[in-house]
DNA sequence: CTGAAAGCGCTTACAG
DNA sequence: CTGAAAGCGCTTACAG
């Protein structure tokens, strides 16, 4: 049996009381007491059970975080941060990866939900589900308009379409190709489609957007980029939504023998470290991962803590426009 | 307030006993009390608080998982498939990266430990912390040698190593130098370096290993790589420890007018679907990342049921040569 | 078929 | 400075 409080208390020869006293720093104790106290939790290699806590303290000091698959780079990456941020304040981080899938996410929120998470990280796409539970939740939402209550991080989206489509344009592409998300899923993302629409009219160009299913399936995603290469032969440009997808792209463009980029310029999204590595040559739109996970997760901690009416309902954070040699 | 136990018993007019029955689906109970019970539920929108449950039960179905990092693909994607298992199987995860450093993984193993996981998947270098908890914990690792009697699931390294110096000597390389990470680590990567050196001896080759440090640190990798071509300037082979490090090879030798592969030859380890799709060319080991996966969870559950004799102590799960244009 | 009581391991007023 | 009692929200013998 795992040692309890009052196997410390029996060894120390004090009560459970004066033991939970030492253990959490409260009141008067005299040094002596205190010191007899730790030798016997060393003794018998006592830790405090934080269940037991939780129930008490009704704090369980755990956050949820539901993306779509942290097998991406994007989600990896501020996963990573999130988690290390979380740790350094004394949170623990349950994971959850709902594939963008609705009945998933449901499912997900009511587990976190009864397992007294104090917040909850979204960056998938659903809005109903969180709504229903608001009352009881802090939340905060990545690059997703959940509600219009619920507190936004994102990067500049409509910069980053601005960039990434003026770029191609400045290299001299007349038809340029845009892939986004699916349109009425309400992600701030759209602002990219927003800017790369804006952008392509004040030149007198038409803006043409494919649309990816949000579901990271390969197969359909591979379908979307082969219909756009079948549909818009003149296609010299393709703005991406993000860094896997555009590497897709040039996968598809060399299987066509379309030269890249003196046929065919292609700008991705993210610019995470991974694809740095993987895929120097790709100019994409870096996001701010690190800034984006320590504004989330100060936010959140903020609702936590009950100061809903102060926060920011939108954040956005910088991009940064990467030259490689895809455009 | 959230609604308790108490106040669904309350509105259904019936004792907490009752209720907790009838959410547990335990003992005989009339259809009717059944249905009024339900509809209390859902009149007050309760659920049911699993920290308390978990305080009685002595298990919260909830797994830990130790890795360097998810922002690394292999890590990220073999998380991924490690979360849904569970979830399907109706445990949590509680994600923690260390980035292998000793000092955070010790903290750590006590924070899960205090939360009562009921098992934790570890894939970080660090031997001692686990075992002085041992008594108290099911536990499965990733490619890691942790103990004598800690399960451990990996790719059949050996093979891959083999698989990987052999195709580099086929492929007419005479000067070919491995990278891997630090020998004193003993994780059973260290057979790919065995294999390697068993394979260059075989052919009257003199083996070379340069080593990575496991901190995932990019300058002090980028370090190792920058000396490795400095000082084998005939060097016209690398097999390195995962895809990222070879692909930083194929960008140094790049900067420094190599052609690969006419020039140079390389091969990476892990194979992961980003690394498939971000740089399709690179030649490499795919590991069974779901089979992994799958491997692992089971196993935990098995332990975690208390069949420790019975558990096999090495798993080791076949691997693939992906030939791309890098060799 | 249903309920009152005790207890999971902890903490915090309250009393001394 | 220290302890006995009550309670966090749940479940499970035990009794009826």
């Amino acid at each position: 049996m795992k040692p309890k409080i009052s196997d410390v208390a029996k060894r120390a020869g004090v009560s459970p009381t004066t033991v939970s006293r030492v253990l959490n720093n409260r009141g008067y104790i005299s040094e002596e007491t205190k010191t007899r106290v730790h030798q016997a939790m060393k003794d018998i290699n006592y830790f405090p059970n934080d269940v037991a806590r939780s129930l008490f303290n009704k704090r369980t000091n755990v956050i949820g975080l539901i993306f779509p698959t942290v097998a991406n780079p994007f989600f990896g990456e501020l996963t990573f941060y999130i988690e290390n941020i979380c740790t350094k304040l004394g949170y623990k981080v349950l994971l959850c990866n709902s594939l963008n899938r609705v009945d998933e996410e449901e499912k997900y929120v009511e587990m976190l939900m009864r397992n007294q998470v104090d917040g909850i990280i979204v960056g998938t796409h659903n809005r109903g589900i969180i709504n229903y539970h608001k009352e009881h939740l802090a939340v905060v939402a990545i690059d997703r308009n959940l509600s219009e209550t619920i507190p936004v991080v994102s990067s500049d989206n409509y910069e980053g379409g601005k960039l990434a489509t003026e770029l191609l344009l400045k290299k001299g592409c007349h038809h340029i190709v845009h892939l986004n998300g699916p349109a009425e899923l309400e992600t701030p993302a759209k602002f990219r489609r927003k800017a790369y629409e804006d952008v392509m009219r004040q030149s007198g160009k038409e803006p043409i957007t494919y649309e990816i299913p949000a579901t990271f399936d390969r197969r359909s995603q591979q379908g979307i980029i082969e219909q756009l290469f079948d549909e818009q032969v003149n296609v010299d440009g393709i703005f991406a939504s993000d860094d896997v997808i555009a590497a897709s792209v040039l996968r598809e463009a060399k299987r066509r023998g379309r030269d890249v980029p003196s046929d065919l310029k292609v700008v991705g999204y993210d610019g995470t470290e991974v694809t740095q590595t993987l895929l120097p040559e790709l100019t994409t739109i870096k996001q701010p991962v690190e800034q984006i996970a320590q504004q989330s997760v100060e936010l959140l901690l903020q609702a936590i803590e009950g100061k809903f009416g102060e926060l920011p309902l939108e954040t956005k954070l910088p991009v940064q426009l990467l030259e490689g040699s895809t455009t």
